[in-house]
RNA sequence: GCCCCCUUCGUCUAGUGGCCUAGGAUACCUGGUUCUCAGCCAGGAGACAGGGGUUCGACUCCCCUAGGGGGUACCA
């Protein structure tokens, strides 16, 4: 059988981390089977336009490289994905159920319910429904329907034990008076959720159920529901919960959490998906940088853990700059390109020479704003840094050597400026910061940042020698 | 209240009764990379939640306690 995976976020908000690694999952799942992906919104509790949220979903799937083979937007066989689109099926499978006996029409109100909740909260008693419309005569029945009452479905559940299986815990056992008889259509003839997904995973054909661990308890319900509607059970995997760093619940706004904050910052979208994917699981290698192609090939449910793991922002930029430096060049001009068009006007050569150095010292994206900042604009020799360290003995002589070294070369390449630099360093006799700060100045202003060689490689030879003219001249006056 | 699930270095994890004087990664500390920051390389410190069992032997199995997560909704 193929393999089908679903990802049923609802459309409110931005996606956070959780969402996000159960929605890994599921695709490296699909993918690793040759199997479906599947998008469904489950939005029939929103009366709010949703539009947003929508695209904002689908937007942050795209950036994880996450494609769907079904869903909103795309289509499918098995569609319509929104749950408010399959109003219909809903009542069908219900009436279904109540046919067969299976289900009931309870005609307590929600202020009812509520009210006798309170009560036995108060006493400290048993929450759940107390199953006083299970069996209604028919005379009540009517007189109620006379009152004008409305009447939502309950699923009948006996007690007894009901045994479910999920893949990453096990054989699991709860008892059906503990469930009591849950509603599955609503007065106003909207689904439940637990009656909502069984519908749409029987119809759209899902074999696999990877969600979070929040979903475990709901397990038993929805198992019921399939048998009672004639129905093989997909497989359960339930993910153990992401936390927050320092181990809270995984807030549904917070910006720490969210996916967003992290694209923002310029993590490597490969990284982030290499993360989310190693929060409960790791590779049989013990490898720990995996690419898209081995993720995908060495997703193992097995392999999955139990405990909640929390998120670690600092192995996440860890990560991040491990993509990077796997990264190809041309790849990575395009993300610089990208981020920083609209701050600095780059050449060509220019921009290959930042993407060969950043490639190997960024974490993230932004730090290349930071590189950019400090190397690109013209320095000024006015700054006080500038002028002190200008004003050592020999920085003149020093700028000058360096500068003819330079300009004697007919490779301007990483390697042939370190090797002259060095060379020119031992020839002049002057070591340490006495002979790279005199250079480092002139050329950004700053007695910090990326290595000597790297930033006149960017630079380029003509407005290097320049600066360092400039340099000269003020280091002499 | 009742029910279910979970608990290895700060964090992510390996580990399925002897291979464990518990391995890796990150973070941290130290040194190196003839300047700085970052990166990279090398080294260091750092954990089986607590208590009872079972067993020749327990991180691994069972029970209790504590802590965390979830459910008990006409929320998802």
């Amino acid at each position: 059988m193929k393999v089908r995976t679903r990802f049923a976020p609802s459309p409110t908000g931005e996606l956070h981390l959780g969402n996000a690694r159960t929605a890994v999952l599921n695709w490296l799942f699909a993918r690793r089977h040759g199997g479906a992906f599947v998008l469904r919104f489950e939005d029939t509790d929103l009366e709010r336009q949703v539009a947003t949220a929508e695209r904002g979903i689908v937007r942050a799937l795209d950036w994880l490289g996450l494609d769907r083979d079904e869903g909103p937007f795309v289509g499918g066989p098995h569609g319509p994905y929104r749950q408010s689109e399959r109003l219909e099926m809903y009542g069908e499978h219900a009436n279904r159920l109540l046919s067969a006996g299976l289900a009931f029409r309870c005609y307590c109100t929600a202020e009812e319910l509520e009210a006798r909740r309170a009560e036995a909260r108060a006493r400290k008693g048993d929450l759940r429904y107390d199953g006083r419309c299970r069996d209604l005569p028919r005379e009540v029945r009517e007189r109620f329907r006379g009152e004008g009452r409305r009447s939502s479905i309950r699923f009948r559940v006996d007690p007894g034990p009901i045994r479910y299986a999920d893949r990453i815990r096990g054989e699991l056992t709860v008892h059906g008076e503990e469930i009591g008889d849950f509603v599955i259509l609503r007065s106003d003839g909207r689904p439940t959720y637990n009656f909502a997904v069984v519908v749409d995973d029987l119809l759209m054909e899902i074999t696999h159920v990877i969600r979070g661990a929040g979903h475990l308890s709901n397990t038993p319900k929805q198992l019921l529901l399939y048998c009672a509607l004639g129905a093989a059970p997909p497989e359960f995997v339930h993910l153990p919960s992401v936390l927050s760093p320092g181990g809270g619940k995984l807030s549904k706004r917070a910006g720490a959490t969210g996916l967003r904050a992290y694209e923002e910052a310029g993590n490597h979208p490969d990284a982030v998906l290499n993360y989310l994917s190693l929060l409960s699981w790791s590779s049989p290698t013990g490898d720990e940088v995996l690419s898209r192609e081995r993720l995908i090939a060495e997703v193992d449910l097995d392999r999955l853990g139990v405990a909640n793991p929390e998120i670690d922002p600092e192995k996440m930029r860890w990560l991040s700059g491990q993509h990077f430096r796997r990264e190809s060049i041309e790849r990575l001009e395009v993300d610089l390109a990208g981020r920083l068009a609209d701050r600095f006007s780059l050449g060509r050569t220019e921009l290959r020479a930042l993407a060969e150095v950043l490639r190997e010292r960024i974490l993230v994206l932004s730090d290349a704003d930071d590189v950019c900042e400090l190397i690109l604009p013209d320095p000024g020799l006015s700054s006080s840094v500038v002028r002190e360290v200008l004003g050592e003995p020999h920085a003149g002589r020093v700028i000058a050597a360096v500068r003819e070294g330079w300009s004697a070369l007919e490779q301007w390449t990483r390697e042939t400026l370190r090797e002259t630099l060095i060379e020119v360093g031992r020839d002049v006799g002057i070591k340490g910061r006495a002979f790279y700060h005199p250079v480092r100045a002139t050329l950004t202003g700053a007695v910090q940042g990326p290595d000597l060689p790297d930033i006149a490689y960017i630079l380029g030879a003509e407005r290097t020698l320049e600066r360092l003219r400039r340099g000269i001249a003020a280091a002499g006056a």
